[in-house]
DNA sequence: TTGTAAGCGTTATCAC
DNA sequence: GTGATAACGCTTACAA
């Protein structure tokens, strides 16, 4: 069958195409039963209007992109539904892009999505922050970007984060109460916004109680599963310690395997937290203390807050940085019995 | 800045647009020099083809959409990370779609598709397999579509599984061997393809052991977690199975839970085995001995068929129906060691 | 309420 | 090797 276009459709009509054009906007004024004689003829004829024509004549796409780091993980499939699930409310559709945690990709996309493929960006950023300066090139009232937990900080742009200095200094204080004495703090990134608050956070905890920063303790990890297994793997033999707040969910996992190799009991010899959405995190063994963060929520306020730029609003100063909870959920890995 | 174009590009080199067009598509001849100055110029400009226009022009959109029924599932993100990989190499970028599991949705994506949005679909189907004749009007050879793991039977498109009724035969085999006698098979949907073929493994293995297929330990469940917890927390008490095989993962999830519940033991009074990708099986309490099917590989092999597809050649028939072979990992769950 | 026509930013065909 | 021009399929003033 061949393709039907406006034009086929209109003349299986009898119409002209603008009046069918108008049929599927919706506001347009349009006699009624027209516009339900061209709504059935397209059905019928299945009909379609071709997006890229439209895209192209009205200069939008009706299309947001989301860029997350990596989907392996609950809590960045957690935002993607809550993006989803506000932007399909307006009509839009969702583009999801991963970096896996390399700024390289991230350029690449940002800079390929700046062409009108997309009318906006909901983004978490990869951990290495060392040259983001591609951003500085974007124009935000063109192409208008949310950031969520993984920031820039320089960047002005609106951002959805959580209270993680807070999380981090309660998990901390968890640990401490539960009689660690030798708390590591495991990262993927220091310098980058999460890894940075989380460790402030971490250290303004021990330094309330008295208890010093040791060195050694803050353990840097990388992006592949196989290298963090051997990086704490050494780090647990070596450094021995009795507490570890993990950063990000998957350097848990990492100090599991570890300490399974290791015979290293958690709780018993360490306790253990992490930053984590994990849903099934109470079926591991032992179950794990997470600090779960709002993710849907944030995905839901991040696309709430694009909408409304995209919708031609000025976002009020409460909405250029929205700070949500994070909820401490202990359970086992961190001594709870 | 105003939005550059491909008209003021030309006019900041003084060429005219064709020949700034040409520099951007690889074949055309055109001066090295010239083509060199153009994209210089470009970069400098921060000049990027308007997506929408070619797409327009050229009558295809280099995209490719993937629709899985959930995305909070390992087995779904490897097999996007495995599309996406091989897209990438084709310049194809790719579009997420989530259902949800439901049938609906999916038929808005499919119908929204088909308008010249997305060059080809790779998806895996809802379970509800009721009604999905509206496939039946869309046109393979403009929207080619790939099914992979759960795929309508009746429709004709390429499809890339994996041998479900041999895994399931095999599972419920090692159930037996383990000692079970009353084994209960999980589903979501027995109706639907994988739903089906997994259970037909089931049924022939208990057969193969002159076992019988005992009422009632076929389990229909939902896809909400909550009810799930409760049907098949009913299903333990009434009718005391001592083997599960869930044939999907979350189904695993809900019978750890509802054994915690019941304090039945895993795999002391119960062992489970389950159709299921999770990277961190092995960190479950106990951990959960899988099917894993290669995740990856199906991304891979499906975005492969479609790219050949869209590069117009025709498929081989060894390509119109791929079976790849899942792994049978057995750990604590279902009784090892 | 409907039709006419211009134009969105490209690429392809044809001259030069 | 480069430039003019006509599409691609749609939306929207403006005219009828």
């Amino acid at each position: 069958m061949g393709k039907i276009d406006i034009i086929k459709l209109a003349e299986a009509l009898n119409l002209s195409k603008s009046t069918v054009s108008r049929a599927f906007r919706d506001s347009s004024d349009i006699n009624p039963q027209t516009k339900e004689r061209i709504l059935k003829m397209a059905k019928e004829l299945n009909y379609q209007p071709n997006h890229y024509a439209s895209n192209l004549r009205e200069q939008r796409s009706k299309t947001i992109a989301v860029v997350v780091p990596e989907l392996a993980n609950n809590y960045f499939t957690q935002i993607i539904q809550g993006v989803e699930k506000v932007a399909k409310t307006e009509g839009y559709h969702i583009l999801i892009y991963v970096t896996d945690d390399d700024i390289e990709k991230e350029r690449d996309f940002i800079r390929s999505l700046s062409n009108g493929r997309v009318d906006g960006v909901v983004m978490s950023v990869t951990g290495e922050s060392t040259d983001h300066s591609y951003l500085q090139h974007i124009n935000f009232e063109r192409l208008p970007i949310v950031f969520f937990d993984r920031t820039y900080d320089d960047i002005d742009a609106p951002k959805v984060v959580t209270d993680d200095y807070h999380s981090s200094f309660m998990a901390t204080e968890h640990l401490l109460e539960n009689g660690c004495e030798r708390i590591a703090y495991l990262v993927v990134n220091k310098e980058q916004s999460i890894g940075k608050t989380r460790m402030q956070g971490y250290v303004d905890a021990l330094k309330k109680h008295g208890m010093p920063l040791l060195e050694g303790l803050v353990v840097d990890c990388s992006n592949s599963y196989t290298e963090n297994d051997e990086i704490i793997g050494h780090f647990l033999l070596r450094h021995a310690p009795d507490g570890v707040l993990a950063s990000v969910e998957r350097l848990a996992f990492s100090t599991y395997y570890a300490c399974k190799r290791l015979e290293i009991d958690i709780p018993q010899d360490l306790k253990l937290i992490a930053f984590s959405s994990l849903e099934i995190a109470s079926l591991l063994d032992p179950a794990l203390s997470t600090i779960r963060q709002p993710a849907v929520d944030i995905g839901e306020r991040s696309a709430h807050i694009l909408l409304k730029q995209l919708a031609g609003h000025v976002l009020e100063e409460s909405e250029r940085r929205v700070v949500l909870n994070s909820e401490l959920v202990v359970r086992a890995s961190s001594g709870m019995k």
